[in-house]
DNA sequence: CGAGTGGGTGACAACGTTTGCATCATACGG
DNA sequence: CCGTATGATGCAAACGTTGTCACCCACTCG
């Protein structure tokens, strides 16, 4: 193994110099910097992170919890998390909770000293996992805790695009079907809705009860959407748009003619069913990025000026509306009159 | 911060104890070792890993090195390797190296010294990926080195069951819609089914060229599936399977009646397009984490015999046949007797 | 009853890095 | 030409753990 001590001899220099020349390269005169640079790299010298994180005490690695890998969304938060990391020059521990709320608070408890920071991922059950972290910087996606550093998608503003685009098309009534009960996320989408209806009063509102996230959540709530009276519907996300079709074929119902639906997330499933959805794209990737953005303001700030130093919130991601072929004017045939 | 002395102290015993009890119970005697335990427990201490890795040279974490964790089957091997690394007390530092062989070799190098071995999937570049790891631990999944261990799925079981399903329903002729050219995974699925064919004397297959693992990969051979006058094809992913069946509606082809298709991976859009593919199903899961099995037996037998334990190789993991919508007998109809 | 044995424990060095402090040389102002 | 300020560098002490070695005691066997 290449140690400082290899690239001091090497460079002739002392190993503070060489520590110094790497960590903090103002601090050497620009000559031997550049001889330890290059001493370094013709040994192939790798600091020794452990070493490192022993005796400066931050670890170069962050944290990320999330509850499910295998979930696109999670996924691709993942993924943009974890390239970022990397372009901060850190690695990234990535831990799955199983959507379970104990594993959850004992990732955080294990991640929490030995990393920088840990960005949370719909949380569920956020308030013991803050606990867990005493102090430590931490980053909340879809999630909000006063006080805590966030980062989330303009959800008003996607709902406000999605019932602009159904009221366009003629829909009055629009019933919105939403996911787990104490979903963050499920309650930010849904006050959207309901407050951009509130904007206009040609339309109306219907909210329908909590659903599993999946596509069984959208075949459980197809019957519900019927009997509402709705010409169009807007989903907690894609896979319950996708039941919710499902379901109203086998009673003889078309979408979109019949009935307007609506997806959340634009995952890729979106475009490859039968009709492809209309949905809202929120770029996960960025969401992500942004995280982890955040978590290394707050890790670098906060350490430098010892004071805390507010990171300033950043603005809510932009969500587009993406419209396929799951909407469509509503068709005024007998049932025309009945709302 | 609690460290071992802390411990000692509240234990009225030295740090060396407390080092033992916690991490060799059986050399300490049972009434100290209850006592650091409890002291331990009481204080809430948490080794500093750092400085175990420091130390013992060994690092508790592992890495995985993926192509794309926004892919749903890279998701779930990580999701798979991610819990049982987990279930092994150790971390999992995860790279998305977005396809990229120069990335993939940089993060292993950056990788390789800060963890106990590597879990290389699906790799774009092994051979400079193995050189950068300079003798750790390794397990490949879907890739096959000579001397490396590896993971794989039984790709020639799986294609053989396709294939018997397809001539039990009385197809003669079957395309295989090929994945990237330069992918491990579309050799050892090809090769498998030009190898089960060979066994009966009334099947061809025909083989199609290198196609992009997505939606437009299965678009793209779908006129070229139709030209060759198979009826049924077998495809390199689910995701080409759903081109393809796109393609072929488009020219007022049915699926299954004009053609059976079969995809592969049983990744979840399988079933929820129209109609629901007939596919090749692998426990990813169950994958990553036999990888991860492997790699911790021979990172851990490895140094505790010094001598090289040769980890036996496990069996390929079973690949099953899941029958859907999109496999039916082939109609004899104006074309039938063509062949 | 003494020597040998072995289990249980403590002292201490090392792991490779960062960093406060001391030191040295150089340059500048008086 | 000397004193001081300043910038560049070296020395050495940590960081918290593991593991080697030595020690002590109790027990056993001759």
């Amino acid at each position: 193994m290449v140690t400082v001590h290899d690239v001091a001899r090497s460079a002739g220099v002392s190993i503070s110099t060489v520590s110094r020349a790497l960590a903090a390269p103002e601090k050497v005169a620009s000559a031997t910097r550049e001889r330890v640079r290059r001493a370094a790299a013709e040994l192939g010298y790798r600091p020794n992170r452990a070493a490192a994180v022993l005796r400066a005490g931050r670890s170069g690695a962050y944290g990320l919890v999330v509850p499910d890998l295998a979930n696109p969304y999670f996924a691709a938060v993942a993924k943009g998390a974890q390239e970022r990391a990397r372009e901060h020059g850190a690695g990234l521990f990535i831990v799955d909770t199983d959507e379970d709320p104990d594993l959850e608070a004992e990732a955080i408890r294990a991640l929490a000293p030995q990393t920088d920071g840990v960005v949370l991922c719909s949380p569920r059950a956020a308030d013991r996992a803050l606990g867990a972290l005493d102090g430590r910087p931490v980053v909340l996606v879809n999630h909000d805790v006063a006080g805590v550093p966030a980062v989330e998608a303009d959800h008003r503003g996607g709902m406000q695009r999605a019932l602009e685009h159904l009221r366009a098309l003629g829909h009055h009534r629009v019933a919105y079907v939403g996911g787990p009960e104490r979903s963050w996320s499920d309650r930010r989408r849904r006050a959207g809705l309901v407050e951009a209806s509130a904007r206009y009063d040609d339309v109306e509102v219907v909210e329908l009860g909590a659903f599993r996230p999946r596509v069984e959540g959208g075949q459980a709530a197809a019957d519900l959407v019927v009997a509402s009276g709705a010409t169009a519907v807007v989903t907690f996300n894609d896979l319950v748009a996708v039941g919710l079709v499902d379901r109203l074929r086998a009673r003889g119902l078309d979408v979109p003619h019949d009935l307007s639906v609506v997806g959340c997330d634009d995952s890729y499933v979106a475009s490859l069913v039968t009709p492809p959805l209309t949905t809202l794209r929120v770029d996960l990737r960025r969401l992500g990025r942004h995280a982890v953005d955040r978590l290394v303001a707050s890790a670098s700030g906060g350490r430098s000026t010892g004071a805390e130093t507010p990171v300033p919130d950043a603005p809510p991601l932009d969500v587009e509306l993406v419209v396929r072929s799951s909407t469509a004017p509503p068709v005024r045939h007998s049932s025309g009159g009945t709302l």
